[in-house]
DNA sequence: ATACTTGCAAATCGTTTGCAATACC
DNA sequence: GGTATTGCAAACGATTTGCAAGTAT
């Protein structure tokens, strides 16, 4: 997951997981991917690649999201209805939850411990494990709670 | 979480929670739980009120669930963009959700071992923890895999 | 040249809201 | 009677889709 400077370079990218690296798609890449990790609503990237000068429409940013998606260079996370990011890390990894601001902040996958999961239903396979930890700021005092109680 | 059979004894619990206890508050109430543990959209609720014969409309049934999550009777998840269940167990548990049929099934809260969470980010507090387990038939064989590898 | 993509606008889906009529206390 | 609630239909935000025009191989 090294950055990809150069628009070639992107553009085979694309090209290896079976997409036309056109010029949208690889803008949107570059956008994506050359700047570390990143959690995007489509309409972020879209005023993203207005102010980019990247002329692409709506319906292109969430076409090429969810292709990327389904081509396992990103990974949705779905936090409250009619909210959902593209999250840029496809690695094992889980995620805090602002509900204040309604942003997320990435929890390294091994600083979760999930131990003793129960055995996936009769007939199933895990795809993934998501988990999501909901924090709100505290107006109070008592700071810095870590359990549910 | 005992099941309330009588009208007069929902229309209480209703009262108690602070709302006034109307026949599709208290039908929908009926409707939710006594039937043991449920997962439902609001569609679905508002077929079964018609099915039921209980008069009540798509907005009421929304506000409805809306009140009585609020009020802590119910507990919302979002396991897909527009896809949105509100569950009767309002208790710490988690859940198997079966990509294929978009279907939900409870873990109880002792059966996944969270250990060693990391801290909530300076000024906030877990307000809760999801845990989605995301399964989907294997048509293949290697039936029961139990981790994400 | 041909198949894949784009962009627009319309369509769709799930959900919320304004407001007049109605039900509860 | 006065306030909370309902229902309808319209409004809404997020996302998808049909189709003509444009682009990559």
């Amino acid at each position: 997951m090294s950055q990809r400077r150069f628009t070639s370079e992107v553009a085979e990218w694309v090209k290896g997981v079976g997409l036309r690296p056109t010029k949208q798609r690889v803008a949107l890449a570059r956008l994506l991917f050359n700047h570390g990790h990143r959690h995007v609503t489509a309409e972020q990237l879209h005023s993203e690649a207005k102010a980019a000068e990247i002329p692409v429409s709506l319906a292109t940013i969430y076409n090429t999201l969810n292709q990327f998606t389904r081509a396992g260079l990103l990974r949705e996370v779905v936090v409250e209805p009619g909210r959902s990011y593209f999250d840029t890390n496809t690695d094992d990894h889980h995620h805090f939850y602002f509900e204040d601001s309604g942003s997320l902040r990435d929890i390294p996958g091994d600083q979760v411990e999930l131990g003793n999961l129960p055995e996936a239903p009769a007939g199933t396979s895990v795809d993934r494990v998501d988990v999501i930890i909901r924090v709100r700021e505290n107006q109070g005092h008592n700071a810095g709670r870590t359990s549910t109680g």
